[in-house]
DNA sequence: ATACACAGATGAAGCGGTTCATCAGTATGC
DNA sequence: GCATACTGATGAACCGCTTCATCTGTGTAT
């Protein structure tokens, strides 16, 4: 028996019952004898048929669907995504399988709209929301977001009065360990590579650990070696850059991310300088070439498969309706070789 | 006037007109007058109106959504994918999104039939496969893909009576220019770093490039300089350990990808080589982090954005019912520091 | 014997669009 | 004046599934 594109319909003709016990056996309902749901499951394996989303979709209200918003830090202009947010990806969608959704990724915005869309479309049943974006267009959306009701999750700081809900990173502590690190290692001039904008309430958090640190250990804080920085390729470079015309002496970098951190340090090489012996370098996420890169990068490490879990549970327990908590997570210094402790 | 969640019978009350214009409307059909358009449209953007993708989905039979399915070369046990896959994933996002397709991402085999269920579902349209995956297994789904009826786009090579359409760069001429390059440096013995299986094709032809550039000048090829490496974090950093163990002296190293090649050259220094005066190093994809390691690696260019920009037209066109053909692009050498040449 | 519960199955409504067939009304041709 | 064409709109069928309201037949209590 061959259909070329079988529907229910045709599968309890087959089975000879009726079309709703189909769709009850299909999904393991109870309501049906195991003998006969066993035998439906099977033709419809026969048939290699599968259900089609659409219409369970249409009379569910619900898409199986979670969507993945990615920010750019630089104005979406550079494709280049910080590969911290595109190795989250890889788990959010694993978590999100387990779940048995399904992920819908988009890097741009497209409409105004872009961020009602996805849900009032019933294309998602929630967002997640990534980036170390530009907080301040980006909370106005999170506003009309929590206005239309749409579910969404947030990986970032929990700020006061935010709508949402979020899963984040102590970026105060990761950025005072580094800092900390740092000093304990004996370097007193630490020059800072990042963002201090609250623009960047993540990379601003960092820097208030940088400050923390410092006041912590009584030593003063040197504005002159603070070099905005974002995490485009070669910006971490052209920071270094910026610091050696400044002619302040320092013997340490602390990078906001583990992008410009790398860039940095070849800039430092290029002109001349020891990595970690002249300058200890630490950066902060923890990338996959972070360890791979010469020599081998002390940084912070979030960890993003229980970031990406929490995440998606999140998400699931919105759309589920459950009381949802926004967690903040310990980051943990890793020690290589950039920062001379070895 | 409010409502909660608006239909387009409640925009054609609004309106004082028939659902059914609403719906032309809406997708600006020239059989609506064009007053009666923007009317409509208006009041649709007032009430925050956004078309039910589940029930036009289902009456259309499209979806208008992509499934990229990213293969992975480690047996799926590492999350870690290859950024060169990672950032192709950008770019096909961007040029799915100027065709008006949204892009759902797969990073695991979830079922035997995940390759058939996602159209069969109405799901996705179409799909894209990415990975230097195992081909054995691989193919086998593709023959099935096709019997399935399924659309679907490939990158890779363009094997001899493969099903289905393809785009791919030309990965012996690639292995070609790398090894040919070592070559007209004076480097007399490159050792090879990956795959030669004809497990992994794509790899296998960067081999075969190597072996006819030694050819053309007439250098013979030596075996016990070809190791075997994935591109998994620690790989290239074992195959040079591997290679330092043969005590087979070399000048140079043609990594079959940026990340074995990367993990190579902190392999070389932790030993004591000098890349590039003891050892030149070339390598494969031009990950955006080749440029920023230490020195800068050269390498083999693909041109993702054209490669991103390939796979979605295909598959675009396929859904469309056009003629697509399959395309094999040229890759370009790029000279950096590892290799000496400056 | 009658009532009642219950397991297993069915019929039909409805989700919210798209599109075919149809129609009212005005303009055009002979 | 009547047939014809064309514009702008309408009504209703239909896409394939989920689920509520029903129904049938068997087993158990009264």
């Amino acid at each position: 028996m061959k259909v070329s594109n079988p529907t229910s319909r045709d599968i309890a003709e087959i089975a000879g019952v009726s079309q709703a016990t189909v769709s009850r056996a299909l999904r393991n309902s109870p309501l049906v004898r195991e003998e006969t749901r066993e035998k439906i499951q099977q033709i419809a394996r026969d048939l290699n048929y599968f259900v089609n989303r659409n219409a369970a979709g249409l009379r569910t209200h619900q898409s199986n669907t979670i969507a993945l918003l990615l920010f750019d830090e630089t104005e979406g202009r550079h494709a280049v995504i910080n590969p911290f947010f595109l190795s989250m990806l890889g788990f959010i969608t694993r978590a999100a399988s387990k779940h048995g959704y399904d992920v819908l990724i988009s890097m741009q915005q497209l409409s105004d709209d872009w961020h009602i869309e996805y849900q009032a479309s019933h294309r998602a049943d929630g967002l997640i929301l990534l980036g170390y974006g530009d907080y301040v267009t980006y909370r106005a959306k999170l506003a009309a977001l929590a206005r239309a009701n749409t579910r969404f999750m947030i990986w970032g700081p929990t700020i006061n009065d935010q709508p949402g809900h979020s899963i984040g990173c102590d970026n105060i502590n990761g950025g005072c360990q580094a800092t900390n690190h740092l000093l304990q290692l004996g370097r007193r001039s630490i020059a800072f590579l990042g963002s201090t904008s609250k623009r960047s309430p993540e990379l601003a958090a960092r820097y208030d650990g940088y400050c923390a640190a410092h006041h912590d250990a009584g030593v003063p804080l040197n504005e002159r070696l603070n070099i905005p920085a974002w995490s485009a390729a070669g910006e971490g470079y052209r920071a270094v850059e910026e610091l050696l015309q400044r002619r302040e002496p320092f013997d340490a970098i602390f990078a906001v991310t583990d992008v410009i951190a790398i860039d940095a340090m070849r800039a430092l090489k290029d002109n001349g300088y020891a990595v970690p012996d002249d300058v200890a370098v630490v950066g902060f996420d923890d990338i996959s070439l972070a360890e791979h890169v010469t020599p081998s990068l002390t940084t912070v490490r979030q960890d993003i498969t229980l970031a990406a879990e929490g995440l998606v549970d999140g998400i699931v327990g919105l759309i589920r309706g459950e009381p949802v908590e926004s967690t903040l997570m310990a980051p943990q210094l890793v020690v290589r070789a950039s920062c001379g402790a070895r």
